[in-house]
DNA sequence: CTGAAAGCGCTAACAT
DNA sequence: ATGTTAGCGCTTTCAG
């Protein structure tokens, strides 16, 4: 008799020695049966699986990946701005329906946009050997946020493409969707258009001010005249910047706000002032109820069930073995006209 | 020489050996100092602090907790409705921002409310070794689906408890949040109250009514009067049940819903036949731009970053050896007046 | 088709 | 204060 004693086990958790015994095969065979190796005859096969189901058994994926040639633990990290931010929320989801299939469990964690806790957290997840990440960068480098020798660690860039280091990346087409808007307000009769944007040293705000203020001068708009105000990082600030600017003289017959926070902003500011029927407002990124505003708000809306299927699609390739140079994903923004962004200018 | 080959080192990553080797001391006393235990020397430490620097070394939990009394991974499974959902992913942020401070990382699912989904995910997080879960059940009976031999395993259950077992458990007070709404309505003038509910499997739905039927009851209302429909689980069957009720012979002058897609669907029902400023309205849960809607929608609020927060707590106090009797927690609703819950009836 | 022995990266229990 | 040996649960290698 060895180690696994029969009676009192209600305490010390099952492993692959104790269905061995109980099976009355050795400790490799039930490995091969829990791996589903082929090579075991179905009554040895049959055997083994009805001692694992006597005991409970359950694989211990890490202490095997430790061993493993592959060493793959079937585990991935996801750094997001934030686990609570719809956006994200809905691209976690995506990739987990994606990764679940295939039997892979998901690390989640929050940077908050600190690029600290993004070094912080990789180095966590790094530490828990995870299979591969995929990762909304914050740092302005993300050579120093990946140690050397994890190099060769699949990583998948979202919303945010990777600076001083190339890999795959999954992103909404920012730039084509401030010009969706631009081109939207024009049409509807706009020629001054402010532009209402979060913190410029966060990419996809740069690059869906540069789409908006380029379309406008293609258009024939003078650039220098589009009314900006940027840095606007939360709901109240945006709603102040949005009022200084609404009632400032020859105010904007419209405003293009480049993220949802700011858009909240903007249609408080512009209830408080009473021109909610009165100056158009398209915001970047949909939300939810936003049919039900008075008005409806027009929207450019970004994807993210696409954005997170797709990480988790590319992650899954790298890690098992694609080799193809590292690719950027570009996802489509949609217009989505509600009543806002269709108010014509007062002539 | 030993194993560790300097030169080519991209590759491999660095193991506790390497570290050992470059700084010329045994592979113990480099994991008394990754370890912060006491017993090095301050030159000794900084020699293998100095050593793993250079090399990039990150510890191995994982392969630590192998062998590790404790066995803890430094790993928590949370299990959720889904991570996209606003209210359990606000429960979800708050859980991190507790347990990431402890230097635990987090595994996130979805369970949609599927009870094989739920037993799948337990178990591939047992397989994972986390020390412990947090969990929103959904099967009849939770004894099932923790295994046996892990009925030690720190476990809390959030939102609702559990069943055929008892551990901690945090919830919302949903029968006196049912109360409060009823009494507000009363208080208001409302005497013909309608209640539109979830699913009834889903106990929290239950106790939602439970109080609201019990409070009318109390205040004098024949409860057998009361409108009610039930097994509404998404906008458009509350939509519909909402506008039959209003459309009914003797409608109701106020309506209460159970639920945030409940709610939208009242909302939408209520502006469709025109009644927004007529028919009183007072939802369960609170919900972004609930203010900005017309009217402002009042709700009873619940407080998931409460309800995250505890529930960390309580895990990591009994992942460290708390072993006090199991306890419900309860955390009370918040009544938050915005006009829709305000409009008296028409006498 | 099957199993014994070695060892993954680490910590425990003992040396020294 | 430091190092050595064994072994966590598993997979690999290699021998039957």
């Amino acid at each position: 008799m060895s180690k696994p004693s029969v009676g009192g086990g209600a305490k010390t958790r099952p492993t692959m020695r104790h269905v061995a015994a109980l099976a009355g095969v050795g400790i490799k065979t039930v490995s091969r049966v829990m791996n589903e190796e082929p090579g075991v005859s179905e009554s040895t096969r049959e055997k083994v699986l009805l001692a694992s189901k006597q005991l409970n058994y359950e694989l211990d994926v890490t202490a095997g990946s430790l061993r493993r040639s592959s060493r793959r633990t079937q585990t991935v990290g996801l750094l997001l701005p934030s686990v609570s931010n719809p956006f994200s929320a809905e691209i976690h989801r995506a990739m987990e329906d994606a990764l679940s299939l295939k039997g892979v469990a998901v690390f989640a964690a929050s940077l908050d946009d600190e690029p600290e806790r993004e070094e912080a957290m990789v180095r966590a997840f790094l530490g828990r050997r995870v299979d591969g990440m995929v990762l909304t960068p914050i740092a302005s480098n993300q050579a120093h946020v990946i140690p050397e020798h994890s190099r060769d660690l699949p990583v998948v860039f979202i919303d945010r493409e990777p600076a001083g280091l190339t890999a795959d990346a999954v992103v909404t087409d920012n730039a084509v969707g401030g010009a969706k808007a631009a081109r939207h307000l024009f049409d509807v009769g706009h020629r001054k258009i402010a532009y209402l944007g979060d913190r410029t040293d966060i990419q996809t705000a740069r690059e869906r001010r540069r789409g908006f203020i380029d379309a406008l001068g293609e258009l024939g708009v003078s650039t220098a005249s589009v009314p900006v105000r940027e840095n606007l990082h939360d709901v109240e600030s945006a709603r102040l910047a949005a009022v200084e600017i609404l009632t400032s003289d020859d105010p904007p017959t419209a405003l293009f706000s480049s993220q949802n926070l700011v858009t909240f902003g903007c249609m408080r500011a512009l209830r408080e002032l009473g021109l909610s029927h009165t100056v158009a407002l398209v915001g970047f990124d949909d939300f939810t109820l936003s049919d039900m505003m008075d008005p409806g708000v027009t929207v450019i809306a970004q994807h993210p069930e696409k954005i997170g299927a797709l990480a988790a699609e590319r992650l899954m390739a790298r890690i098992e073995g694609d080799i193809q140079p590292p690719k950027t994903y570009i996802i489509e923004t949609t217009l989505i006209i509600r009543g806002s962004g269709e108010i014509r200018p007062a002539s």
